[in-house]
DNA sequence: GTGAAAGCGCTAACAC
DNA sequence: GTGTTAGCGCTTTCAC
């Protein structure tokens, strides 16, 4: 069907080595075979197959980066970090949806195993410490924004807890001491220490903790709604409201709007990651801004760096983190 | 370093080419050989590698799905409709973002060229229709939500033009006879249709065009601003505004709210697209709704079905919009 | 039911 | 500066 590197050589009357040198600039070819080369490539509009290739030098040039979800995230701006990163050592930088799926997710891993890809960015995984350690042994893994306690692979998170703590005291410093948790009971590390880092900041300011206060379901949007109904039933009601995500802050936002809560004024609200839907909404969402292009650009430099290495750097990294705040804190 | 089907041959005591066979159910295998290969396959961690296997085959079943956007898009919605199409037929999806920058674009498409992928959906692309016919004559190429005058490849769409005559018509049929149109000066079909629906819908109802309501732009969100603004700064303001994307009416919905303006009572807003932003939003933004599942399977079973076989359905698909209103025009 | 061997398209010794 | 050739890991035809 296409051309392939014998065609082209044929075509040129040289060899398919020096077919190969042109193609790579690898070695010295004679300006003659290098203008033959170019026309015969140029006549037969040969494009190289990349298969070949790749089978023959062990790699791809490629990294896939596994996100658990594509919208309301802050995935997309650390993904185009990760290009901008990978653009300057030549590789390229694919992507796949998991949903949070554990079957999906080892589905997509396969073009890890199988080498499709040479290595692996997970923003976020269904695999347990133990699997992950193993999986790195034989390939170069990083997690991103998502850290496993126990996993020896190359990490870059901000510091939650501190994160988390800071967001808390600038409401604090605004003069609440009524601030209620929008948390969830997952597992994720984040989501843990962010409630650590709240907590933190109550004791640290002799704020006693409540436990009405704390609302803890999962990270799909309705638990926004569910908690904030749950906070404005309590007849203490908390002046402030801290939620994890952005998105169970919004929600949490809208659900007091339509109680006829004046937001920024009555009540605060504070998120967690400034993703994009943030700064659009109405009021604009107070949160915690993650470096997100810089968390990119360096988790793949790390990544690439241990691709063409023997010594693995399997160290977790803490990128620094940017309370923002907006109208939802009555800025 | 990793084991190779000749390992695993070695270890199970048979030759290449009854490990092959196992791997892929191929053949007829004794119960007793198989056995021997999977027992193998597991003590040495082997798994195929599919340079080797996508080489010999001359296929990879990967398709990639280059989008424009990765935020404050209909896309992720499209994507996960072609993962799941994808995976009936064994096919993987994985994703890259151009931003809408042709040389971006072009370095994505070069895994389609150089055999890494086997087919490529576009949702909005650089490319031109002479480019992309002739690109269409030796790769398998899918046009989707956005589509190319004068291409012949397979295209999936709305029918922008009436989607845009509906939601217009939405808001004449509530009343309004002073609506104004964000568009943009785009060549992209669908702003261009979208316009021409919108011209449409006010002649069929007798209301005469007013420049002075139209606003072209680009797609960046500021545009939303400044077009509200202007609106709003004529004596004879408009009492609706029809935006062809949500990401300008979010835009300009925010800003007239900052103007003090009531946005459902006062003001009527409607987009298009019902990206992930507009039923957050306060209030929440009437649009029209493309069928982002539907079309992605829809796109990707056409796709996959020209990857296999010689005769290639370069047809261009309509399916069908779907107004929705909300609390922005006042429902 | 199984193995030997050719070959997918490419790169990189190695020889000249 | 250039060509010959082995071989990357796999599938598949052909013999047996």
């Amino acid at each position: 069907m296409s051309a392939t590197i014998k065609d082209v050589a044929k075509a040129a009357g040289v060899s398919v080595a020096t077919v190969s040198r042109v193609l790579n600039g690898s070695a010295n070819v004679s300006e003659a075979a290098s203008e033959a080369v170019n026309r015969a490539i140029k006549d037969l509009h040969y494009s190289p197959n990349f298969l070949g290739r790749n089978l023959r030098k062990r790699e791809t040039n490629v990294i896939l980066v596994i996100q658990p979800a594509s919208v309301h995230s802050l995935y997309a701006e650390i993904i185009a970090g990760m290009q901008e990163g990978a653009l300057n050592y030549g590789y390229d930088i694919i992507s796949a949806t998991s949903y949070g799926l554990e079957e999906i997710e080892k589905r997509q891993m396969k073009m890890l195993f199988n080498r499709t890809v040479d290595g692996a960015v997970l923003l976020g995984t269904q695999y347990d410490a133990k699997t992950i350690n193993k999986l790195a042994e034989n390939y170069d893994i990083a997690l991103c924004c998502e850290g496993i306690e126990g996993a020896n692979v190359l990490t870059v998170t901000v510091n939650d807890e501190q994160a988390s703590y800071d967001a808390t005291t600038a409401l604090i410093e605004k003069g609440h001491n009524k601030i209620a948790l929008i948390s969830t009971n997952s597992l994720a590390m984040s989501s843990i220490y962010r409630k650590k880092g709240y907590l933190k900041a109550l004791k640290d300011h002799g704020i006693p903790v409540r436990n009405e206060y704390i609302y803890e379901g999962t990270y799909d949007s309705e638990n926004g709604e569910i908690a904030m109904k749950k906070f404005m039933s309590l007849e203490n009601k908390p002046t402030a409201v801290f939620a994890i995500s952005d998105l169970l802050a919004a929600v949490a936002m809208k659900t007091a709007v339509s109680m006829g809560i004046q937001i920024g004024s009555e009540l605060s609200v504070m998120g967690f990651d400034n993703i994009a839907l943030s700064e659009m909404l109405i009021p604009s969402l107070s949160t915690v801004a993650q470096p997100c292009k810089k968390m990119g650009i360096f988790t793949i430099e790390k990544l690439i760096s241990n691709i063409s290495s023997s010594a693995k750097d399997n160290k977790h990294y803490n990128m620094r983190h940017n309370v923002i705040l907006r109208q939802s804190t009555g800025d």
